[in-house]
DNA sequence: ACTCGATGTAATAAGCTCTCACATTGAGCG
DNA sequence: CGCTCAATGTGAGAGCTTATTACATCGAGT
């Protein structure tokens, strides 16, 4: 509770990043504004910029807790034994991450972040890759590794993005995208050559 | 030439096109302003409303003129004859549209806009996914060509999303992009079951 | 008790989207 | 030849936004 009404709010930075990823949810990032971030949070216009630099940078930061939650996804996954099924489960995953809550997706990728001018969120996506690269590094030459995992990766980020942007609407409807990540990533993983099951 | 300094400026929705296009190259999509494309074609701020319901508009316009260009693109392939050669041809071809110039490939798939409220755009998004098919037809059996044209849609958007969004600049260097967009598509069509070569 | 750094406010400049009444023009018609 | 009308462009302005600056308030330590 913490007493409203208090000249100071206490925990401003993360309402408004709670806001921020509301506000995203239902306007999309473009609908995104700080004045209405600081409006719920309940403070002036211009209180976020005691803790943001600027309105991108509000967006980078809720980018930034995004990643750290697909990281943890990762972390969690029990993962199997084959390439062909680890790369399905794998490409699964990233999908529902997406597809769960779009709108944390649409701020990794498509809120227009320059990611150049936010290192944090370029460490971020190199994670990313290395966690793909650790779950393939059983079943891959250590030689290709790189170029596998960014494959895999692109392989689901494909999938994700078309669907959350609503290009495959008309063509594939929900319940079989999931179908379409695990066929593609399994044959990917099937056909690649040099090694795997 | 046509005379310069007349009231009415005999083709200004091209020019305002024209203009949209160059400010997302410079600026990307968050940094286009209605404003300021009206100012590059001379006209007041308010004359691109009598051709565009909204920015929007301008945007959905633009990303339309796009989407048949990738339309030409795909036209213009003399088509492999297997199945693994038509699959990396079409991947790289795709990754080539977008990095050859990124701007229209954001306006595309990550300049925000709704594509249910802009119905032709939904159509264009079907039509690249009825070209892909038809390319893989002669491959594939007809029950699966819908999921997988959607499938090798999703691996070339993945790597080119990736790729034009910065995702993946400190992991594979530019050059080394097509091989990853053909390496993928080419192990895809290997490992996809039922059929190809 | 006092001070000082951190955090929030008020006021404001500058720019944007979009609307509405009005101005200008060229094309077709009598 | 002259008129009218629809299309196209302008000007002014309402209401939003980002971001800056000077000032206010508060809490943690000394």
């Amino acid at each position: 509770m913490a007493g409203r009404d208090r000249y100071h709010h206490g925990d401003l930075r993360n309402a408004l990043l709670d806001a921020t990823i509301e506000l995203v949810r239902e306007r999309g990032a473009k609908g995104f504004s700080v004045s209405e971030a600081a409006r719920r949070a309940g403070v002036s216009p211009s209180a976020p910029y005691r803790h943001f630099a600027d309105r991108d940078a509000m967006l980078a930061a809720t980018a930034q807790h995004a990643f750290t939650e697909l990281e943890a996804r990762f972390t969690a996954l029990a993962l199997e034994p084959t390439l062909t099924g680890r790369a399905a489960q794998i490409a699964v995953a990233y999908v529902a991450f997406a597809r769960e809550d779009p709108a944390r997706f649409e701020v990794m990728f498509a809120a227009g972040i320059d990611k150049t001018a936010h290192p944090e969120l370029l460490d971020q996506t190199r994670r990313v890759q290395t966690q793909l690269a650790k779950a393939l590094s059983p079943h891959v030459p250590p030689a290709e590794l790189v170029d596998r995992a960014a494959e895999l990766w692109s392989i689901a980020h494909g999938v994700a993005a078309l669907t959350v942007g609503g290009n495959l609407r008309h063509v594939v409807d929900p319940p079989r995208i999931d179908t379409i990540a695990a066929s593609a990533a399994r044959a990917w993983a099937t056909g690649t050559p040099g090694l795997g099951r």
